[in-house]
DNA sequence: ATAATTCTTGACTAAACTAGTCGGGTATTA
DNA sequence: TAATACCCGACTAGTTTAGTCAAGAATTAT
């Protein structure tokens, strides 16, 4: 898993299709105008969440994208994991022999945030999202007195 | 916040500190060896931890570096927090003008997902990295099958 | 004193990645 | 047959990562 502004595009994308789509199909350029996503990099991001199958495409005129199934069953982490894929696990690829052919000493640390981190997208839905207006459980201000720029990266 | 394979380094790098220094200095050539990092990057790392003051620094021949405080003052978030500058906050910078003005879908999400990764860092102390050989809560293997790259980036 | 050791600092770099552009497709509908 | 909208691959500027290199300053041992 990884999470880049890519993995958020994506699944502020798919938020939108989940708020906007339950009639008819919704077109990139749609997205692309509310959320403020370059098309083209959204079509990048498509072709992806289409390959996992979640999301159907529709082409010619009225086409569009729609969600591939109910928006219950579409998780943060699976929109994720569509398109920020895991290419290279830098060090010990999973395995243990990051030091000296061992477990490097850091290892399991690393495996349970990765786990923390998954349980807690996987556990997220898209009705989550729109049901609650963008997922906030505690107060509001305590997220904006909070906020940092965040990054994780590797395995 | 911000998690890379820097942050992992200086976490490695400072529970060797923590698992060898009790009595004399330890030098960067030491956990270079140890901990296969180059020596060079060990120090751009340990220059941001002292500044930090989580390492103290002795020069000249039996120096080293020691832990500035008791490892069970010294928590995971934090040591991560010092190497890892959070630069910039690529959208919203942690105030919701992210979309046309407004709040962006998904602010909520990251930074609830924000705060469960700072939350679950900052309970770790160098102290639980030493005693529980790696902090594994849960079984070996769990960790093995799960394995995967990780990577969080940005607000 | 002086040599060896070890930290201290800054400039530089190859490789990778991100976010995005561009151009040319193909399917479908009106 | 024209317009719409998805589809796909190649290319790119800018940033970041992980690391090298070189010179210097403090401290200890001889």
């Amino acid at each position: 898993m990884k999470l880049t502004t890519r993995g958020r595009y994506a699944v502020t994308a798919m938020l939108d299709l989940a708020i906007h789509g339950d009639r008819q199909p919704i077109t990139l350029a749609d997205i692309s105008q509310r959320q403020e996503i370059s098309l083209s990099y959204l079509e990048q991001l498509f072709s992806k969440l289409r390959r996992e199958e979640l999301v159907r495409s529709i082409r010619g005129p009225g086409g569009g994208y729609q969600l591939a199934r109910g928006f219950e069953t579409i998780f943060v982490a699976q929109i994720i994991d569509a398109v920020d894929e895991s290419i290279d696990a830098t060090n010990c690829q999973g395995r243990g022999d990051c030091n000296h052919g061992e477990v490097c000493l850091t290892h399991h640390l690393w495996q349970d945030l990765s786990d923390q981190i998954h349980g807690f997208l996987s556990g997220i839905s898209l009705e989550d999202l729109v049901k609650r207006g963008g997922f906030r459980t505690s107060s509001y201000m305590a997220g904006i007195v909070d906020a940092q720029p965040l990054t994780i990266r590797d395995q």
